[in-house]
Order: structure tokens, then sequence, then C-alpha cells
DNA sequence: ATGGTTGCTTGGCAA
């Protein structure tokens, strides 16, 4: 049985429902979980997923800001939204889905910016940041039974090694990059023991991203990315893992998302 | 050094 899982923070699924489902029909992913889709629940776009197949959507949203989502053609066993930091801004989902042996939980993750100013005795915005790493890694932590299949994505805002940003340099003081994120991102890892599965098919040697800013034009030439979207798998299902990639080509789409899709896929 | 752009929503915030 293979499953293929795509994630991609989509700034607004209303505004590029078009898109996500040319990408769904090419791509043809089995789980599609979805960050940033700025949608209330009750106005998200249901049907064009279950008109390409992915009859199991779930929808974690809010007005304006934030929100996540996963979609899936798999059985689902069980949902959970874990209210972080108790502000009810659409930050978490899981689902757990039905493969050939065991059930897998698919963590979808949308980790606060953080603002400007990497200090969070002046910016609540990075304390916020900061907090919310610290809650989930003390929930992964609590979990008793370490041998699950266990998957973690989304756009965790942190780009943590040297080769994930375009100047480690000069991003060293910059909110995404700062070594005190970094040290958080690394606790709530290994909270559960995560591996890097974008990593395991492609080395720290090559430089790798997964978002350009909206701010500079020629975004391919001046190549000024950041890799802050990833793909996390537990021990026992990094045994099923075949491939991931970054599907960088989808920056230049019309009307992009500031962020390209991930994808992993499983063989069980 | 600063400003640069986009989306949601129509003024200003969040990213």
């Amino acid at each position: 049985m293979k499953v293929r899982i795509l994630s991609w923070n989509i700034n607004s699924v209303r505004l590029r429902i078009d898109s996500l489902i040319s990408i769904i029909k090419k791509y043809r992913p089995d789980v599609v979980c979805l960050q940033e889709t700025k949608c209330p629940n009750d106005q998200f776009p249901y049907q064009d997923f279950y008109n390409v197949g992915l009859k199991n959507v779930f929808s974690n949203g809010i007005k304006g800001y934030h929100g996540v989502s996963i979609a899936t053609n798999l059985e689902v066993e069980g949902a959970e939204q874990k209210d972080f930091c108790k502000k009810k801004d659409g930050r978490h989902l899981s689902l757990t889905v039905s493969t050939k042996d065991k059930p897998l939980t698919i963590h979808n993750f949308y980790v606060p910016a953080g603002g400007d100013e990497p200090d969070p005795a002046i910016n609540e915005k990075f304390k916020h940041k900061l907090d919310f790493l610290d809650e989930a890694t003390k929930w992964f932590k609590s979990k008793q039974n370490k041998q699950k299949l266990m998957l973690l994505v989304g756009d965790l805002n942190i780009a943590p090694h040297e080769n994930d940003v375009w100047s480690h340099k000069q991003l060293l003081k910059i909110v995404s990059h700062t070594p005190i994120e970094i040290e958080r991102l690394k606790k709530f890892q290994s909270s559960y023991e995560f591996i890097d599965s974008i990593r395991e098919f492609h080395p720290y040697t090559d430089k790798l991203y997964s978002w350009w800013s909206y701010r500079s034009k020629n975004w391919e030439q001046s190549n000024r990315g950041r890799r802050l979207d990833h793909i996390w798998a537990s021990p026992e299902l990094n045994k099923h893992i075949k491939s991931t990639s970054i599907e960088k080509n989808i920056r230049n789409y019309d009307r992009p998302s500031d962020h390209v899709p991930l994808i992993a896929d499983f063989k069980f």
C-alpha cells in the first residue's frame, strides 16, 4: 500500500483553490495538509476536495488568519485539534488514518511566525512562538507509546540548519533562524524522536528552501529563500518512507503562495 | 539601512 502526503502553506485556500486542485490532479496525494487557509470552517471549499476523490475533509480555521486543514481518501479513525496557548487561532489539526497494518497519525502544524524582534521580553509574538513550541514539546513528550506511526508536517516557521537559509550569517538575528528558536525546534523534534524526512533524501550540504518572500522581485534569480516547512517522521514510520521532495516549480504559478508544497511517499 | 509584497478586507494588521 502506497501513501503520498502533500503539505502546503497555501496562503488562502479560497484564493488558490484552482491551483490546489490542479496540483492534486497532477500529484495525486492521498493526504493533503494545508496551512494558512485563512478560511472559517463554514466557508471551507469541501466540495472541491470531494470532487477529486478526497472524501474526508477536516478544517480548523478562523476568519482572516492562520487555519489548517487535512483532506484524505484514507479511512479516518479519529480527529483532534489541540488549542496551544489557548488562543483558538487554528494552528493544529491531527487525523488518525488506516494503513495496511497500523494506524497512522498525521499532525498538521502552523507555528506562529513570531514578529520581527527576536526577544520574548519585548515582543509578545516571539514569546508566543517560543511558548507554542514548548507546549507542543511537552505534549509529545507526554505521549506514552513512542512506537507509533506518527507524521508531523507543516509550516514550522523556523529554518534550523545553516543550509536552510540563503545566508546563515545574515539571518542569525532574523526571526526564523535565531539560535533560541532553533534550540526550541530541536527540543520539539526530539520530543518524539522525529526524523527530518526532507533531509533524509537531500543532504545537509545542499541549500534547500520552501519559502521565498513576496517582497523580492525575481525570487528565483535572487534565491533568498528559507526552509520553513517540514515533514517529520517517527522512527517507526521512517522505516516506510520512500522519498520526499520540495515542489519548487509551484512558486512560479500565477498568483503563487510564498511557500511551495512538500511531498512524502510511504509504502506500508 | 530601509523597504520591498501579498491577503483579508477597506484600514491596518499579519506574514
